[in-house]
DNA sequence: TTGAAAGCGCTAACAC
DNA sequence: GTGTTAGCGCTTTCAA
C-alpha cells in the first residue's frame, strides 16, 4: 500500500512551506535557487499524484465550452451526440463547468457560420465542432484560436495547427473494413461504391472512405474484383440508381459511403431474386429495418454519441484536472449485423 | 444558468444550521419535526445536488475492494482485465479507495477457494470476481454477503439473490452472431461447433453460445444447413479434430466456442485446399495471427478489458459518489475482422 | 436536538 | 522569496 502524499509532506520533507511548494509544482512565482532544488529532490524521490477533488474544489472559475454540431432535424445520424454531450455534462456537474450546445443547419454554410458567431459570442473557454465545411471550418478555428479559445473538432479530420484535439474514426480503414467484408459476401465479380453525396463538402469523407476500399482490393489477386465508382445527388436518386444497375448486371455487391444505405437498399430489396450484398454506415432506425431483413448485410458503425461524448469530456478535463488534450483519439470501427445492433444502443 | 446551491445556501433558506441540513439530507441523528419540514420544504423548491468532490475530500474511511479474477499466465484472456482494474484505479486515484488484485489458477477449484479465503482475511468492504466455479463461487458470494461485503461478478453470469452486480454479455446473443456470419460465409452445408472442454465448470459459458448459435439455424429456412457438435478435451485435441473433419468431408464452418481458435486455425490451416470458415473468441496473440492470414474469418470480441473496468469502477463509484449499483450491464459484443482488430486495443 | 467549528488538500491573497 | 492563512463544500465532532 503505497503512501498518498500531499503538499502539506512534500513541505515538511523539504524543509519548506506548502506555498513555496505549490509555487514549485505549477512554476508560479518566484522561489529561490535552495528551495527549488530541496523541493525537486522530494518530488524525485516520491510518486506525487495531487488530489484533483481538492484541487477543483478550490478553484473559483466556471469554465465554459460550448459545442457546436449538425441538427439532427435534417439528419438522424446527429442526435446521438447530444446525449453524449449530455452525458459528459452530467459526469463533470460538481465542476465548475458549462457546457452549452449550439445547432446549425447541415445543408447550409451560411447557417454554420451564423452559428459559430453566436459561439464566439458566448465567449467559451473552448469550443468543440463539427467542421463539416471545411473552409467555414478552418475560419471559425482561426478566429476561435486568436481570441484565445481552444478548438476541439469530432467527426471528421481536419488539419489546422489550431485544433488541439481531433475525435473520430480513421475513415480509410473504414473503408478496408467495408472492403473485407464485401469481399467475403461476394466471392468475385463487381463490386459499386455508392456515393449518395448531398453536399459536396462531405466529400472528404467519402474521398477517405473509398480510398480505403480500394487499396484492399488493390492489394489482392488481380481479376478477381472489379471495383467502380457510382455518384449521385440527391434528387434523382432513385431512378438513377436503378438504370445505373440495370445496365451494370455484374455487379453484386455494393458500399454506400454514407449513412443512406437504407435508400439504396429500398430499390434493391424491390428486386429480391437478384442477390445484391449491402455494406454502409450508421445505426440509423431506417437502416436497422434494412438490416433486420437482410437486405443490408452489415452496417458500420461511427459511434457519434461517443465522439460527442469523448470530445467534450477531453476539454473538460482539460480545464478542471489540467490533463494534456490527446491531439487525436481515433474510435473502434464496429461492425454491425443483425444480431448486435441493439446491443450498441446504451 | 441555473444556481449551484450548497449546503450553507440551504440552511440560510431554511434558517438552521448546515449540521441541521446534513442530518435531514443523510436521515442521520435526531432532528425536530420542525427542523425537518422547514429543510424539506427548501429542498422541493430547489435542486440539491451535493458535490461529490467535497464529500470525498472529506470522508476519512478507505473503502477497499478487492478483484479475484483468473491468473493469465494459464490463459492470456484475462491480461486485459489487469488493465481494465488498474485504469479503473488510476482514475479514482484521489479518492480512498484500495484497489487489490487476488488471482487465482482457472484450472483448480482448490486454488479458488484458497484466494477466495485470502480475500476473506483481507476484509474488504466489496469484492468483484469471476465466478468461474458454479458451486464454489456460490459459496464465496454467501459468505461474502453474510459479512456484509458487497459482492459483483463479470466475464459469465450467476444467479444469486447475493450479488449486487454483472458485467458481461449476453452469450446466447453472441453465439447468434457467430450463427449470423458462419451463415454468410458458408453459404450452406453443414457447420460444426466446437467446444475445447478444458474444465467442465466452463461449459455454462459453452452451452449458452451453442443455444444461441443452434436458435439462429432453427429460425431459418430448413434443409440449408446442419449443425453439428464437437467435443474435445485438450490433450487428445489435435489428432481427435483431423480425424473428425476427416471424417466428415462435409463440414464448411466451424465455430469455436472458446478463445482457442488458434488451434483449430492451426489445424485447418495445414490442409488449405479444404476451404473451412472459421469463427472464434478473443483477440489473443495466437489468434491475431490466423485472422491476419484468413484462416481465422471472424473473431468475437468479449471485451475483458471493459468487463474488468466497468466492474471495478461501478463499485468504487458506489463507495464514493453513493451511486446505485446497475444489477446488469451488458456490454456490445464486437465483431472482429483482419481490418478492425488493431482499433480495439486502446 | 442543534449550532459552531475543525479539517480534508489545494490555491491564492497577503504579510513579512 | 517565503511562510501564513482563509476558504472551496462537505462531514463529523464537540459543546451547549
Amino acid at each position: 500500500m503505497e503512501k498518498i502524499y500531499t503538499i502539506k509532506d512534500i513541505a515538511e520533507l523539504a524543509g519548506v512551506s506548502k506555498g513555496t511548494v505549490d509555487r514549485v509544482l505549477h512554476k508560479r512565482g518566484k522561489v529561490s535557487q535552495d528551495a527549488l532544488e530541496r523541493v525537486n529532490e522530494v518530488l524525485d524521490k516520491i510518486d506525487y499524484q495531487p488530489n484533483l477533488m481538492a484541487r477543483s474544489l478550490k478553484k473559483k472559475q466556471i469554465y465554459s465550452i460550448c459545442v457546436l454540431l449538425p441538427d439532427s432535424k435534417n439528419d438522424p445520424y446527429w442526435q446521438p451526440c447530444i446525449d453524449g454531450i449530455n452525458e459528459a455534462k452530467k459526469e463533470f456537474k460538481s465542476f465548475n463547468v458549462k457546457v452549452e450546445i449550439f445547432l446549425f443547419d447541415a445543408t447550409s454554410t451560411a447557417s454554420f457560420v451564423e452559428t459559430s458567431k453566436a459561439v464566439l459570442n458566448a465567449a467559451p473557454d473552448a469550443v468543440l465542432l463539427v467542421p463539416l465545411f471545411h473552409k467555414e471550418a478552418i475560419d471559425a478555428i482561426e478566429t476561435y484560436n486568436s481570441k484565445g479559445i481552444i478548438s476541439g473538432i469530432f467527426n471528421n479530420q481536419l488539419k489546422s495547427s489550431a485544433i488541439k484535439s481531433f475525435v473520430g474514426q480513421d475513415l480509410f480503414q473504414s473503408g478496408r473494413i467495408a472492403a473485407r467484408l464485401l469481399e467475403l459476401l461476394v466471392q468475385k465479380g463487381t463490386i459499386a461504391i455508392v456515393h449518395i453525396d448531398e453536399d459536396y463538402e462531405n466529400a472528404v469523407h467519402m474521398q477517405e472512405k473509398e480510398k480505403g476500399f480500394r487499396d484492399y482490393f488493390d492489394n489482392l489477386e488481380k481479376g478477381k474484383f472489379e471495383i467502380k465508382t457510382f455518384k449521385v445527388k440527391h434528387p434523382q436518386f432513385k431512378t438513377t440508381l436503378k438504370e445505373y444497375l440495370e445496365a451494370n448486371p455484374n455487379i453484386s455487391g455494393l458500399f454506400v459511403t454514407t449513412s443512406k444505405a437504407y435508400q439504396v437498399a429500398k430499390i434493391i430489396s424491390k428486386n429480391p431474386e437478384r442477390k445484391i450484398a449491402l455494406v454502409g454506415y450508421d445505426l440509423l432506425e431506417n437502416n436497422l429495418e434494412y438490416l433486420n431483413n437482410k437486405t443490408i448485410d452489415f452496417l458500420i458503425h461511427q459511434n457519434p454519441k461517443r465522439q460527442a461524448y469523448l470530445g467534450t469530456a477531453s476539454l473538460i478535463e482539460h480545464f478542471i484536472f489540467e490533463k494534456e488534450i490527446s491531439a487525436e483519439k481515433l474510435l473502434p470501427i464496429d461492425i454491425i449485423n443483425t444480431e448486435n445492433a441493439k446491443d450498441y444502443f446504451l
